[in-house]
Order: structure tokens, then sequence, then C-alpha cells
DNA sequence: AAATAAGCTTGACGCTTGTCAAAGCGGATT
DNA sequence: AATCCGCTTTGACAAGCGTCAAGCTTATTT
């Protein structure tokens, strides 16, 4: 339900030097000077251990941070303790986009793995893209997907049992993680089963059960957090009918 | 759950000869010329009748709308005819934001009475907002805030119990309502019980059952569409602790 | 005005999922 | 290598909500 790449990393060389996030979550049909522009932007990348918190809700907001390497959740927090984590974000994906709205952070971003990210300092890139007419027109398509992300979970939420809300959700990160270059029946889970059960709108121990009923049916395999769909397909049948919910 | 007027309407006049919704959604702070230049783009508004589509999902996407006077659902429709509710409107609000990442909508929009919008064209909005600097952060914020309201409806879908979600809806219903001029505590409801069922992931006969349990405990009034608060704070005690539940 | 349809309420029952509990496993720490 | 702790699995049971069905009210049609 998440993927606002908008060109498949696995084409791209990565440049290390000076974490220019161009090529991960930004625009191509930038001239040279406009790449000059964005890269004098940019911030430096910043390193960030398993855990840590990138930003907390409440917290002021000054920048969007995109993902280079690594794996993240965002959550919102009730004040009884109860938390709903609201999306998992790998490489290539916008964190903050919800501070706009008030100059104040309204979830936590925390990293599942040590990881790396850009900060894209917002007031910036606001100026930059008056300047940059399709540099705008990016910004305003990310927080659109992000909409529409987010309506598909509302789907999810609302209308699919709990073996449906799985399958859609192991496709989902099967089809985000394929386009990124990696394996898409054979990965592993970078979040515990209470993290994917609190996502879904499920207890930690339906999560379990339900993963195990997969394997049982010879749909998957599970080892952990190591994770092999053996038949996508019998998945796949498993939300035909639930549209939308297959990811974009 | 949803209030993206940033000027409270009950102290404007609303200008009927030509349909600028500067008053309704657009920020205050433009100057004369501005303003000019802003009723070039809007167009007329359109009158709807109750139950008219004002955009279906698959459409190309061209214009935001904004709700003048009327109440709207959007919904995400299931190719087996299963609908998800993804929310309801009043004026003031804006409608067509998940078009913009793919150029096509990506819901239905659907007048609940006769209503009257008017028409964002959003290829000149996006060009004017680069000569109006105020306009275009106007327009990150509107998108970000449809963000926080989407994962405020996450919160209240993964979390929340029935009647939860209902005191919820109740009370996230009033305070628009009272924002807007109208009585907080004395309203009528626009949808169905389906409607309502399908926003909040519930079953109609949940609904009716949960709020004929409000109505026995005293604490509403129920009279098919016309709803009295006679309690709001114990609807609001309720949900104390499911932070963000109560709307913004 | 009668007839029909649509929406709402209420009851009985059953299924899905949550709750509570116990035990197994693996990774981290010392 | 041994111990501890967190995560996961699995079972038994309970509760909440969905399903099915009947009857009611209100709105629409003829």
């Amino acid at each position: 339900m998440n993927d606002q790449t908008l060109i498949p990393l696995h084409t791209l060389k990565v440049s290390c030097s000076n974490c220019s996030l161009r090529e991960l979550c930004l625009p191509v049909g930038l001239n040279r000077e406009e790449l000059a522009q964005l890269d004098a932007v940019i911030r430096q990348s910043r390193r960030m251990k398993r855990g840590e918190f990138l930003f907390r809700s409440g917290e002021n907001f000054k920048s969007l941070y995109a993902i280079r390497t690594g794996f993240f959740k965002t959550c919102v927090s009730s004040q009884d303790g109860r938390e709903q984590v609201t999306g998992f974000l790998m490489s290539g994906e916008l964190m903050g986009l919800d501070g706009i709205s008030s100059s104040v952070h309204g979830c936590d971003a925390i990293a599942l793995e040590d990881s790396e990210v850009c900060e894209l300092p917002f007031s910036r890139m606001e100026s930059l893209g008056r300047d940059i007419p399709s540099l705008q027109h990016h910004f305003f398509r990310l927080m659109s997907r992000e909409i529409v992300r987010d309506q598909n979970v509302m789907l999810l939420l609302g209308n699919m049992k709990a073996e449906e809300r799985l399958a859609a959700f192991l496709l989902n990160l099967s089809q985000r993680l394929s386009s990124r270059g990696f394996a898409a029946n054979d990965f592993v889970l970078r979040m515990s089963r209470e993290e994917i059960g609190s996502f879904l709108g499920l207890k930690l121990e339906t999560v379990s059960r339900t993963l195990s009923k997969f394997q049982q049916q010879g749909w998957i395999v599970v080892d952990h957090k190591h994770i092999q769909l053996v038949k996508p397909d019998s998945l796949k049948e498993l939300i035909a009918g639930c549209a939308h919910a297959n990811g974009q």
C-alpha cells in the first residue's frame, strides 16, 4: 500500500558521496542547474540505529525525510498507551507529510533496522518548487499518493477479514520489495507480529495463527521472520474482489 | 475527522454572485490583484441533485471541487460490489485530492443532498501557486490535513470498538457542524445507517443497535435521521484515551 | 388512497477474533 | 557456554459483531 518511488531504484546508481536523494525519490527531468539547486537544499544524510526515533508526534515540523536505506514504521499513539502503526516504509519513501498541516509532527517515525535518511527542509523545498514546476508537481503527486495509500488501508481495515488483510499485507510487501530489485517471494520481515497486528487492526495472536494457517495450506513458508511465498497466486485469489487492496 | 476549513464559515458572507470560493476554503491574506487572479481561475459553481455523482473512480482527473453548500460522501468500490465510504464532506471541504497522483480519480464523490460545488482546475491552481506562495502553501496544508484525517480514521478502524467508533463519529459531526454555525447537539444525518456503517467498518445493524443503546442510556435522542446529543460529555468519556479520535 | 419499495429496528444464533495462559524458541548478554 | 528476556506459537474460552430473519415505519409510486 505504500510505494512512493517514481523510478525503479535498482536501475539507478546511488551516489553515496553526498546523499543527494534525487536518485531515490525525486523526479527525473531536471536540468543541470535545477539539480544543482536541489543538491544545495538537501542536507547530509543521517544514520540511525534500530529503534531510534526520527521524529516524534508533537515535535515541531521542519523537514520531510526520505529513506535512503533501511526500514521504518510510523505510528500514532493514544494517551493510554495503545499504538496504531500507520505505515511501514522502505527505501525511496517519504515520511513527515502529515506534519505540514499544523507545523507539528502528527506521528512517530521509528527505525526498524539501522537506516539512513535524507533530510528535506520543507520551506526550502517549497520555494524551490516555485522555481521548478516539475518539482512542485512532483510533491503534489507524492502527497496525493499518500492519500490514495491511506484510503486503501481504510478499505482493508473496514472491509476485510483477518486472512484477507494478511494476504494483502504480504503481497504488498512483496511487490514493493521486488520493485526495488529484491526477491518478490523470499524476504525477511523487519517488524514484529505485534506491529503487523497493529497495522492491520488485529491482535498478534491472530497474525501468528493466520500465518500458520497459510503455511499449513502450503501457500507460504514461515521461519520466524523469514517468509517465503510459495503460492502467491493463492494469496491473490484470497483478496480478489477486494479492489485496490493489492497495492498500487 | 474532516475539517478543511481554515476560517469559520459563519463569520463570512458568502457572495453568491459568482461562486468565488475564496471565502470558503481558500486562504485569507491575499491582496487585491491575487484575488482577481484567483477569481479568473475558479469556475462557475455547479448545482447537483441528491444522488448525483460529482466524479467517478477511473475518470480523468482535471479539477478539485470545493463544496459550497450541501453534503457529499466519497467512496471506493470493490469489483464485487462492496463499497467503503472514505469520508463525509460538508461545506468548505475539498474533494478530489486523491486524483492528483495518477491523473485519474481514485474514488466516487456522490451528493447526499442537493448541493453546490466550485470547480478548481488543478493545473491552473498549480501554476497560480507558483505566483502566490501563500496559495501554494495553503494547498500543501490542505493535502497534509487530509493525510492527518485519514490516519485518524485508520486509528478508529484499527483500535476502536463499535461504541467508540460511533461516539467518535457523532462528536466529529457535531464539531464540524458547530464550527459552521449550526447547532452542535441537534442535527440531521444526511447519510443512511448503511453508509455510516461502511465508513466505520460496521454493519448497519450494529450502527442501529449502538444508536439505540446510546439512547437507552440517555446520552442521545434518536428520531430516525434526527439526532440530539443530550450528554455529549458521556460520549467524550467513551473515547477518552483514544487519542486524536475526536477530530481536529 | 392504496400499493410498493426502501430504510430502520430488534431478536436469535453463530462465527470470527480477542483474551488469557502456558510453553517453546532464539537471540542477546555476561 | 549458560542464563535471561523478548518474541512467537498454540490452546481453551469468551465476547463482540456479523448474519439471517421478521416486522415496522416512512417515503415513493401509481
